[in-house]
DNA sequence: TTTTATTGATTGAACATTCAATAAAAAAAT
DNA sequence: ATTTTTTTATTGAATGTTCAATCAATAAAA
């Protein structure tokens, strides 16, 4: 089997093997000896691919993050309106993107999101990755309304998505993606028209009447 | 030192010791020796009080649900109205009650959330509290709107409330609870107006329940 | 023949738990 | 009141286990 080129195959496999075996067992009795054998390959592999089992952990939470990066980067590009409406729609979108909510993903996500708290590496990563997500928000909250009502319409449905995400990883059925779109969607909805209700509206795209 | 009647205040000092491990160095790193070290004991004494290390585990998370149990009760035993909306907010503040939202126990109650996942004991007392929770949630809401609108009304000002307290729990800064509690009750206003705006309000205030 | 990939036994560190020993307080006896 | 005995609380060294990391040996491909 050693051919050349397997590093890529390797790393792939070893990142994947890791979510597995977290969902399985959990962060904490996820060693490498367990890891290494969800992949078929030996302990010692990991050591040489990642430098060790905490190369291995940050690369797993890097690619789950990238992938929820590029699932809400595609939702917006293939977007034709410039509707903050219809990004904030494409930003809650991809936060349920399918890839990303099944079962070992999701538990994976949660075990980083609770380990990053004492491991700086991890946590660097994680706040990367909030902070995109509530800057992404308050960007096309700002086109609706004022600066202090944009940050916390932000702030209330980062915390929406991130509790449809947990709740969703800890129920034994796992996350219900398509209800928790739709209510994400629906609070969506409240706080725009709340909006409607209160500012002579603005600028940008025509909207109806109330 | 050995008095009699030592057992509740090592156990007190004990599952106290445990947070403070937790919110220092993570629950992957709070050895019994660390913890017993905080509470300023040997190792040894866990095992003779809590029959090991999972048993002291469990009793912290049980003290952290039952405060907060306690927290949200209090609250809306003080209320002299039975209005659903007045029981709402008084779930809103209990769960972020100032007792609850400080370092030491959010950190552990985030991490005890994530270990759940793959503990049974942890996960009983964890689904327990959540579904107290959503059941408190949607049983007001049922006083305001049909059963299936309050379920998702409930599920969706659950996840609100622990989208919340998990990012407060991140951030560095930790949880801001004032504005938690305003993001949390200006959402349920969001959802009341939406109620009124279709139903006519039919009676104010329903009867007063157990 | 050389290079690249992989193995798996070994090593040393960290850990939870146990238990015989100890010490203080309480109770009993003097 | 003083001494002795019993009970209760606590210690910490010893034990056995588990783990990540290492590295010399091996095997396949180039």
């Amino acid at each position: 089997m050693p051919k050349v080129g397997m590093e890529p195959i390797r790393r792939q496999q070893l990142i994947k093997a890791t979510m597995a075996a977290i969902d399985d067992v959990g962060l904490a009795d996820a060693t490498v000896m367990r890891i290494a054998r969800h992949a078929g390959v030996s302990a010692g592999i990991i050591s040489h691919y990642f430098g060790g089992k905490d190369g291995l952990m940050e690369a797993t939470m890097r690619q789950i993050l990238n992938d929820l990066g590029d699932a809400v980067s595609a939702r917006r590009q293939a977007l034709s309106t410039s509707s903050p409406r219809a990004h904030l729609e494409a930003i809650i979108d991809g936060n349920f993107d399918r890839s990303q909510v099944t079962g070992p993903v999701a538990k994976t996500w949660l075990a980083f999101w609770a380990s990053s708290m004492h491991q700086p590496q991890l946590q660097r990563l994680q706040n990367v990755n909030d902070r995109r997500l509530y800057a992404n928000l308050c960007h096309q909250f700002r086109f609706l309304m004022p600066r202090e009502q944009a940050r916390d319409a932000a702030r209330a449905l980062a915390a929406m998505i991130d509790g449809l995400w947990l709740r969703g990883a800890l129920t034994p059925e796992g996350l219900d993606s398509d209800r928790a779109r739709r209510l994400a969607r629906d609070y969506l909805d409240q706080l725009l028209r709340t909006q409607d209700a209160r500012t002579p509206r603005p600028s940008h795209e025509p909207q109806p009447e109330s």
